[in-house]
DNA sequence: CGTACGGTTGAGTCCAATCAAGCAGCGTGG
DNA sequence: CCACGCTGCTTGATTGGACTCAACCGTACG
């Protein structure tokens, strides 16, 4: 799925997860979403895609065409319904992302990053202090609105003081959640060294 | 209008402006987006407000019920419809604006909020080129996840290398539209000294 | 005329970016 | 089986752009 090109299909995610990104012209890239099992991709396609979107595991999809979709829509007000509630579940994930991206510090994003990963419903066999992330550190760093390099540090600081654990580059354990969750609110700016 | 607080009013901005922010517990505050003339506020309060709104300037709005508005949109199919584009339309500016703040540099962020500014209607007797600017410098400043002193010295570069011009605090002449554009774009870094 | 407030400008600091080197996992092929 | 190279991750050293702190300006208003 391209940004700009013109929107034939609506899409559904059915398993696995994908990234949704908009570039610059010189390359540089904006992760705005992460979509999931149970995501709908293209909501915010009137017309042409608002941005591009890129698998990170093997996934499988429900991807009917938008006349289909429409007809759907036209048909059922329940789907109509639905529809709206996940453009504005959306919009207030994306409000909240802007404060992430334009107020808080490294850690603070990573923090809250973590957070948001551990709210979510996890992959079976992974239990819940434990994250699983499919995607990699250059992924998450476009996400966060940093560098590649910024994550690693990040991470290694917070395992470092005791608030996480990394068995292994796509897990992470959180071993002090209520700090997790100061630091990422920022309250106090309180040191993490 | 206050986040968290009970969503018991949507709103209708009929005349003026507003600035729609998130806080952090310790004060940084993130405008979202503004509100003008037409502009809905309160979409994404499913049952408590996801932000905060207040006035630039003196406002008038048209602020039905929660209730009131449920009823008219159980009635009205065009309504319903209407109201799905504006969430739609304000989740392709949020991925927009996520761009800007995580992304951008100082100078493509203020390129891209005056060129945003340029493509809004005018109030009346503000002729094309002249952008009317109500908010203050903090507020621009808070709008592009940078501070106040940022914001001045972007707008004293923009204007010393004759992309735009300032008559008074609140108004800006463009001068240069396609240099503006590259600027916003950022395609190549190009200087601005 | 004096104060207050928002805006502008300058000097110095700091956090994250950049540049660079090294490491770990892993599939490939000798 | 192991050396090889590739890719993605980690860590260190240095740089730089935006932040912070501070002074100053200008307009509005009592």
């Amino acid at each position: 799925m391209h940004e700009d090109a013109p929107a034939e299909h609506f899409c559904i995610l059915i398993q696995g997860s994908a990234k949704l990104y908009k570039l610059l012209p010189d390359g540089r890239r904006q992760i705005v979403g992460f979509g999931y099992a149970g995501s709908f991709l293209g909501v915010s396609a009137p017309e042409y895609y608002a941005f591009s979107a890129e698998a990170i595991e093997p996934i499988r999809m429900c991807r009917p065409s938008r006349r289909g979709l429409l007809r759907l829509l036209s048909d059922s007000d329940a789907m109509r319904q639905r529809l709206f509630e996940v453009a504005v579940n959306k919009l207030v994930l994306a409000q909240e992302h802007m404060v992430l991206l334009g107020r808080k510090t490294m850690i603070e994003r990573m923090a809250s990053f973590l957070l948001f990963q551990a709210k979510r419903p996890q992959p079976r066999g992974v239990l819940p202090p434990r994250i699983h992330l499919p995607m990699s550190r250059g992924d998450i760093a476009d996400y966060l609105g940093v560098t590649l390099e910024s994550v690693c540090r990040s991470l290694a600081k917070l395992a470092k003081c005791g608030v996480i654990a990394l068995p292994n580059v796509h897990e992470v354990i959180i071993l002090d959640l209520s700090r997790l969750e100061t630091l990422a609110h920022g309250a106090s700016r309180e040191c993490v060294s």
